[in-house]
DNA sequence: TCATATTCGTTTCATCTGTAACGGAATAGC
DNA sequence: GCTATTCCGTTACAGATGAAACGAATATGA
C-alpha cells in the first residue's frame, strides 16, 4: 500500500503539516494551543460572544471551549463572566492585552500561511479551496 | 472574523471531519487508533517492514510507531522481532489474524471514503487532489 | 406551583500524547 | 582494539484529551 497516494492519508497528513507550520508561530513563540488560538481569533473582532456561539462557530465541544477559555483567562487575554439573562451561560470578551496580542500575532500567522500558499500556482490554490468546500459539503451530506 | 472562510481553519476542520468519519469505522467498531490503522495499512501488503521504513512512510515518530506496534502486538495483529543484521532495529509483520482483520476492515473504510467522495462532483474531487498535492509540495518548499 | 427533565459549564478519571531521558547496539576515529 | 559518539527502541513523567458524571440553572408539563 502506497500511503502517499491514498487520499484519506494525503488529506490528513497535508492538513497536519500545514497546521504545524502555523503552530510554530502562535504556539512555539506565544505558547498558545490550537483551541486557544481559535477562540482568540473569534473573540478578537467580536465584542463579546457566549459559550454557545463560540462552540457553534468552532466545532469545539463545550469541554474544549471551557478549558481553552480557562487558559486564556489565566493569561489575562480574555475575560469570562456569567450571562445575566441565563446564568448557565458564559460571556467571553477579549481583554486589552488579548486584543494587543492578537493584533501582534495575527499578521505573523497570516504571513506564514501566505508564504506557504505563495509557493503554489494560483490555479492550484483555487482548486484546493473549491475542492475543500465541496468535500465539506459532501461530509455534511453523508452525516445525515 | 468568519472562521469558515479562513483557509487554515477550513483545511483543518474539513480534514478532521473527514478523519472522524473513517475513525467511526475502524475505531469505534474495531477499536483501532489512527496510528494503529496506518501501521496495519502498510504492513498488510508488505511482507515485513523495519521500524525505520515504517516511520519514514507514515510521518509517525519513533515513539508513536513503538506504541502503536505494541498495541497491535498485544492484539496479536502483528508480530515484532529484532533484526538480525542490526539488533537496534525491529522487524514487523502482520499475523494471519492481522491480515484477516485488514481484509475485512479495509473495504468498509474504503466504502465510507467512497460514500463521502461520491457526493462530490468529479471535477471537485480532481480539484481537491490537485490542490492537496500542490499544497504538500508548497509546505515542503517552505520548510527548507 | 411543583416535580421532572433538559441544558449548561466544570470537574473527574482513565487514557493518550509529546518531550526528555535511558540503555543497548552500532559506528567513527584514533 | 578501544573509547567516544551516534543511532535505535522503549520508558518515565508531565501535560493534554475524551467520556462520563456532577451541580447549578432553566424549561417543561401537569
Amino acid at each position: 500500500m502506497d500511503l502517499d497516494s491514498y487520499f484519506p492519508y494525503q488529506l490528513a497528513s497535508t492538513a497536519e503539516a500545514f497546521s504545524r507550520k502555523l503552530v510554530e508561530v502562535y504556539g512555539t513563540t506565544y505558547g498558545l494551543s490550537r483551541e486557544e488560538w481559535r477562540l482568540l481569533l473569534l473573540l478578537a473582532d467580536a465584542k463579546s460572544l457566549t459559550s454557545l456561539e463560540l462552540a457553534q462557530r468552532t466545532t469545539l465541544d463545550k469541554v474544549q471551549v471551557s478549558r481553552a477559555a480557562q487558559k486564556l483567562d489565566e493569561k489575562r487575554l480574555i475575560h469570562r463572566s456569567v450571562s445575566k439573562t441565563d446564568k448557565r451561560l458564559r460571556v467571553y470578551a477579549c481583554t486589552d492585552a488579548g486584543i494587543q496580542l492578537f493584533s501582534d500575532l495575527f499578521p505573523k500567522v497570516d504571513a506564514m500561511a501566505d508564504t506557504i500558499l505563495g509557493h503554489m500556482d494560483p490555479e492550484d490554490r483555487d482548486a484546493l479551496e473549491r475542492g475543500l468546500s465541496a468535500l465539506k459539503r459532501a461530509i455534511d451530506l453523508s452525516s445525515k
